[in-house]
DNA sequence: TCTGTATGTTAAGGAATTGTTAACTCTTGT
DNA sequence: ACAAGAGTTAACAATTCCTTAACATACAGA
């Protein structure tokens, strides 16, 4: 676990943006902000911040959209999530339309609030913390330390090569196709195919071939 | 699976209007036609279409405000969204509004092209409807994985015959014609007829020809 | 039985996808 | 500035897949 917590900000009004960073960051949080949805997805999924505080209201994607959008990144799944509400009515909408909210605070914020807040559901992730641990076979990976394990023994991989391992490791079985990848891996970077193939090759040099399996026409998984 | 997908197009000119709708109505495409916002968001509450094609320039209620309409509207929040825009240069300003639409296309409207793009876009959204396993008899199939199991016994399939199988597996005992084979599995391909009965033949190679039924003169179906 | 049409089968060439290598650029730390 | 490693790419090789043509077979109706 990391020493310190990081928190995604994602709202459209940039005083805002300013404001909870300034009062998150003198808490020791670490904050990423980003001012629409496209680019708090980008942020989420390049650096898993334990918990996400959105917007509802955004011009583009707004934050419900945004919130279902982190739900469906495996590596996010257990990255937390709080929503700003402009009014108190809006709370019952939500309730309704919920995406996996953790937890509600109206604007406008006050941060001793939102900071109580914040530290309570840490401190219950905390305690649920799923790891960002897999192990399979004889396969280990742990994301926070940025370790493998290969049959009991330490392996060393690039960070492509290790975040692309883990993605894939996310859901054994399944075949992720080359867009897929790059959307995670490489998030919005425009790189060509073959580099995924070069990142894989280097993988199997270091854990053989057994277990990442080429799907011609599909793309490349993680098998048993 | 509906056998017929329905467009709303919602454009201030007649012409295109017209123009359109005959080109997409030839496609097998059921049509509505607004020729402004208002109506256009009163017909899409009123029909729930499949897909909204929607020009960005029109007096009243622009296409950007239609399409942030349209997504506050729950029963139409899987319907997908194409712009059309005036210019080319557009297209910079309207990624940054975005997150609502699915696809940009540029005036003058060239049918072709629209067409394809709509049949990818509408092959997207079928991917996210349609559950990704399907289990019959001694068949097991699963999308995702790119796995096909007979009788608990792991058999690889080419892309194509894959596709193929899983396609006639959504609908067991409905016979799909030629015609609706190539335009699910190969898309816009142009292919021989032999081809198909190739690939026929290789998924019966690998799976008996048990299930994979001919209805001559008709197409073909998979069985129980 | 003959004839015409639809489908089955086979093998081979071409198309498309992936694997591999080496060189180059970009960081990062010293 | 330099070295070392990471990331990317291009070019080519290797592989697999797809498609086709040509011919065989099945089947219905005359």
């Amino acid at each position: 676990m990391s020493d310190k917590y990081s928190i995604l900000l994602v709202d459209d009004e940039e005083d805002i943006l300013e404001f909870l960073s300034y009062s998150l960051e003198k808490q020791g949080y670490k904050i990423f902000t980003a001012n629409d949805g496209n680019k708090g997805l980008m942020l989420a999924k390049k650096h898993c911040p334990d918990l996400v505080i959105l917007d509802v209201m955004m011009p583009g994607m707004d934050g419900i959209e945004l919130c279902d959008q982190i739900r469906q990144v495996p590596t996010l799944n257990d990255a937390l999530i709080i929503f700003l509400t402009a009014r108190a009515e809006d709370y019952s909408e939500l309730a309704g339309f919920d995406a996996g909210a953790d937890d509600y605070i109206t604007k406008p914020v006050k941060p001793k609030l939102l900071i109580s807040r914040i530290k309570a559901i840490l401190r219950r992730k905390k305690n649920k913390t799923i790891s960002k641990q897999i192990k399979i076979d004889n396969i280990e990976i742990d994301k926070d330390k940025h370790l493998l394990f290969y049959s009991g023994k330490e392996i060393f991989l690039a960070r492509k090569e290790f975040n692309l391992l883990f993605y894939l490791m996310t859901l054994p079985g399944r075949v992720f196709t080359r867009e897929e990848i790059i959307t995670e891996v490489w998030y919005d970077a425009v790189v060509g195919d073959r580099t995924i193939d070069v990142h894989i090759r280097k993988i199997r040099e270091k854990i053989g071939d057994h277990h990442i399996k080429t799907v011609k026409g599909v793309g490349y998984k993680f098998d048993i």
